[in-house]
DNA sequence: AACCGAGACAACCGCCAGATT
DNA sequence: GAATCTGGCGGTTGTCTCGGT
């Protein structure tokens, strides 16, 4: 069956409230609460449809609805969370105090979704640079990915004219050969291909086996950009073809392994979040905005959006590391390390071996795992897509060479 | 002064999900 | 379990304002 209309339509007032209406109906509202928006209009002796009367105490009368101008913090938050949740309105106002829905999605289509276009959402860039920024980088096939992401790297190759670049200084110039694959060797503590062995619980019911870490050329080079639960644009590093990334499921598994390994001082989690709650929060369409201290390490909920202290730098991560997207890099090949050594010691049943990591293991001038903050650079998403197709990001082969000659307590 | 078009924004509409009867 | 109600959401429309001609 059909729905029925909320009241009868007949006879009753459209259009632009009066005041002496908005009178009435907040003095009422007032008196007898919120609520039974059918009988309200007949109760307080208004000629309006009850939903009209709704609408207009949630976007206009009730005593907590902000009115004016639009603050640049607002307009900020606005742009940055419709690039990750789009016309989700309601949601979007809930992280503006005293905005409604209606006011947001109205001031968006007339003032904020020109300018979005014009300046889209790019990590540290400033706005008056993005358009410079943006004409040297490469586009990236996001339909392409989408489809294709089960199959490898999805970073397009740009135009000619895009393949040297003086301008933004943090850009490579690009080198001849940039299309060629960077040759190297699996070093050692890694094997080539491992295995999980007998790490338990990951896998969870309905979830493909994923029998062998990734091969380490692939860990450095295979990016994948995809979209989470939320809408969110992301980059997978390393793991394309594993269900643990694609379904939320690392944090799980990498709070087992995080859980067996040591961290010293200020590098312990202050916060974990488990990939069913992870999956949960993003159903709920919450975009969990939240200060990142950049000096921890943790497996965080870090499938949703961040924000930094000042309110103007927004991460996008992958579900492992938080922190800067490079540094989010870092953290997780180092995890990966980790994984292959955690692997090794599973295998060789040794369950009891502390890991120590980075500082204390590797020597600071030589480590490619360094998690000082204030010697890591900050890139955006396209920054580091570009520069990790063409290897100017990742240092592989200095990283390798760190990692032949590394001494751990193994 | 009159007209016109664009922009801004208030309000409405249809649909949906969950609650209630 | 079906019918109905209610509140919420996002898309769209209607109206007003303002600047340009």
């Amino acid at each position: 069956m059909g729905r029925t209309p909320c009241c009868e339509k007949v006879g009753l007032k459209r259009g632009r409230w009066t005041a002496k209406e908005d009178e009435i109906l907040t003095n009422y509202i007032r008196a007898n609460g919120e609520g039974s928006w059918r009988s309200l209009p007949k109760n307080a002796g208004l000629l309006r449809c009850g939903k009209s009367c709704r609408l207009r105490w949630i976007n206009y009368l009730r005593p907590d609805v902000k009115r004016g101008k639009f603050s640049f913090d607002e307009e900020d938050v606005i742009i940055r969370l419709h690039a990750s949740l789009g016309n989700r309105w309601s949601t979007i106002a809930g992280h503006l105090d005293g905005r409604t829905d209606n006011e947001i999605k109205n001031y968006w289509n007339s003032h904020l979704s020109r300018r979005a276009e014009r300046f889209p959402v790019t990590d540290q860039i400033e706005q008056k640079d993005a358009l410079l920024v943006m004409d040297h980088i490469p586009k990236v096939d996001l339909k392409h990915a989408k489809k294709q992401r089960s199959k490898g790297p999805k970073i397009l190759l740009g135009d000619k004219k895009n393949k040297v670049c003086n301008s933004p200084p943090r850009l490579l110039e690009v080198p001849e050969n940039c299309n060629e694959k960077v040759p190297m060797e699996p070093p050692t503590p890694f094997s080539e291909e491992g295995s999980f062995g007998d790490i338990p619980m990951w896998i969870d019911e309905g979830l493909t086996q994923c029998t062998s870490l990734p091969h380490q050329h692939d860990l450095c080079t295979n990016i994948v950009q995809d979209e989470d639960l939320a809408g969110e644009t992301f980059l997978d590093f390393g793991f394309d073809d594993n269900v643990l990334i694609d379904d939320g499921f690392e944090m799980d598994f990498l709070n087992k392994v995080l859980n067996d390994v040591a961290f010293n001082g200020q590098d312990t989690a202050p916060e974990t979040t488990t990939g069913n709650e992870l999956v949960e929060a993003n159903q709920n369409l919450e975009m969990n905005a939240k200060l990142v201290n950049s000096s921890s390490v943790t497996s965080s909920s870090s499938f949703v959006s961040k924000v930094s202290e000042d309110n103007r730098q927004w991460d996008y991560s992958d579900g492992g590391m938080l922190g800067d997207v490079l540094w989010d890099t870092e953290q997780e090949r180092m995890v990966m390390s980790w994984l292959c050594k955690y692997q090794e010691l599973k295998n060789s049943g040794n369950k009891s071996t502390v890991v120590t990591p980075q500082t204390k293991t590797c020597a600071p001038s030589t480590s490619p795992f360094n998690t000082d903050p204030s010697s890591i650079e900050s890139y955006s998403l396209d920054e580091i897509m570009y520069r990790s197709h063409f290897g100017g990001l990742l240092d592989v082969e200095h990283d390798m060479e760190a990692l032949r000659k590394f001494d751990g307590p193994y």
